[in-house]
DNA sequence: ATCCCGAGGG
DNA sequence: CCCTCTGGAT
């Protein structure tokens, strides 16, 4: 776990990310904030990409809870049977799916406790929808988040709380909003966790962890 | 701390 | 073969 960067360096961090991109999107494939509630929930221990095969035939066919329930949790499972933990995902997004439609009018909430009520919603899926579709700034830290937050000590943490609250202490507040698929996709594609590509990395200069692998 | 769990990469 | 992938519930 580095050190924590001061306010500056991580302001400097965070102007090259956008600089390089702007408006970052996530790579979660979603029609409306149903098919991405189910989409983040598909994804956990799971690659986008291989959410976003599974989920290409299944939201052809179903974008509401309601026609989610009519498919049924076998045919739910074909669809998703190439993602992990399919039994657990199958069994949550139908009683996730029949929670919306009697509660919440088949509409996805948009307070954190009402997301993490659903079943199969925790904090780190509640956070995204948060962020992507709620346009909150709130800060979901997966896997990949976690990894670059304590390697470049962005927000060293112990584990993903701890990681989130200092992402909400260090991170400059106009950045607040897109750091979410900034660290990610920097995660994905450069501070990877086999290979990091420091010699391609945009904040090389300014993070301690590529001394370990040049 | 452990279980759930398949696909893809090295 | 082993590691990793936008975790959550018990």
């Amino acid at each position: 776990m580095a050190a924590q960067l001061d306010y500056l360096t991580i302001h400097e961090i965070f102007s090259r990310f956008h600089a390089a991109e702007p408006e970052p999107k996530g790579e979660l494939n979603h029609v409306n904030a149903y098919t991405l509630l189910v989409a983040v929930a598909l994804s956990a221990q799971a690659t986008d990409k291989g959410v976003n095969k599974a989920t290409e035939a299944l939201f052809r066919e179903v974008t509401t809870p309601a026609a989610m329930l009519d498919l049924g949790e076998e045919r739910l499972i074909e669809h998703i049977r190439t993602i992990g933990l399919y039994r657990n995902k199958a069994k949550n997004v139908m009683a996730l799916s029949r929670i919306l439609v009697e509660q919440y009018g088949g509409e996805v909430p948009s307070s954190r406790a009402a997301l993490q009520s659903l079943p199969g919603v925790g904090r780190k899926t509640a956070n995204v929808v948060l962020n992507m579709w709620w346009r909150f700034p709130a800060q979901a830290v997966d896997t990949h988040i976690f990894r670059v937050a304590n390697r470049t000590g962005i927000a060293p943490g112990r584990d993903v709380v701890a990681v989130e609250r200092a992402i909400e202490d260090h991170v400059p507040a106009p950045f607040q909003l897109h750091a979410h698929h900034w660290l990610i996709l920097h995660g994905r594609y450069v501070c990877r966790a086999r290979a990091p590509a420091c010699r391609l990395c945009l904040i090389r200069d300014l993070c301690e962890f590529e001394e370990k692998n040049l």
